[in-house]
DNA sequence: ATTTGTGCAAATCGTTTGCATCTGA
DNA sequence: TCAGATGCAAACGATTTGCACAAAT
């Protein structure tokens, strides 16, 4: 078997497992969401990189697919402001830098970071996830 | 002076050092955002407010100005998901707990939350601010 | 008098929806 | 076979823009 025939089952699977029927849309838009690592990406970026990559598949269809892969728990929405939903590939807790000009996310180099002091939540609610987001702004050499 | 003609100036010297004309509806508007303590509004919402409240503005002109004072750092943009956007009057250092259910924010009470093992930000890049978001879910109270 | 702000309506942008058609189990 | 998925185009909601008019310096 070769790698690519391994992939490929791979995805199917994990379309499966989320309860999804593996189509040729769902499994073209899950390789190129989960072949290369951690990413970040908006519904319009990813239909671009599909058609460029010759997946032949409508901007609903990746709206659609998207959404149930987030409910699946395979993406995380990202909490940035601004128009666009930005959906990241890597659901385990790590946190973003967010650059402030470009409006760019970039991921938090893996390490140790935590919160202290959290008071506790309201009753009969627990925490479902902590996002940090770092806001950085380009290092302005003058004195204010 | 009456503490409503104090109020009154103060916000007209605000909107001043802000660099913009203390216009009828700058002042109006600041008077709503910043008299009632901290506050999370959207656009729409704060119209509706004026228009309540008797004062004649246009959507557009309310859109600008949350802009303007975002720029002139009284205002923050609250980091959610979800297409509109959200305003924080509290623009000092505060985080917030995100309700899942409701989308709604609500601010984390008063406290030495902190960060630690923060990595330094890339080269030329300093931190502007931190934003901790905290998701929180109705607790289940069946085991899964 | 000149600059800046405002209001309105139209335009734009990201996203969702309705519905006819197609596809995988 | 037939529930579920797709594609298209139209609908939608939030926000922005263009431009004539009004208000502040």
């Amino acid at each position: 078997m070769t790698a690519a025939q391994f992939n490929a089952s791979a995805l199917d699977c994990r379309v499966r497992a989320a309860g999804l029927r593996p189509t040729r849309q769902r499994i073209a838009l899950a390789e190129l969401l989960f072949k290369a690592g951690d990413r970040h990406v908006s519904a319009e970026e990813l239909h671009e990189e599909a058609l460029s990559a010759g997946v032949r598949v409508s901007l609903a269809t990746v709206y659609n697919t998207l959404h149930q892969f987030t409910e699946a728990g395979m993406l995380r929405i990202l909490p940035v402001e601004g128009s666009k939903t930005y959906f990241d590939t890597n659901t385990s807790d790590h946190h973003h830098f967010f650059l402030e000009g470009e409006n760019r996310l970039m991921d938090i180099p893996e390490g140790p970071v935590s919160v202290t002091n959290l008071p506790a939540p309201p009753e009969d609610m627990e925490i479902s996830h902590v996002d940090i987001l770092v806001r950085l702004r380009p290092k302005s050499n003058r004195v204010r």
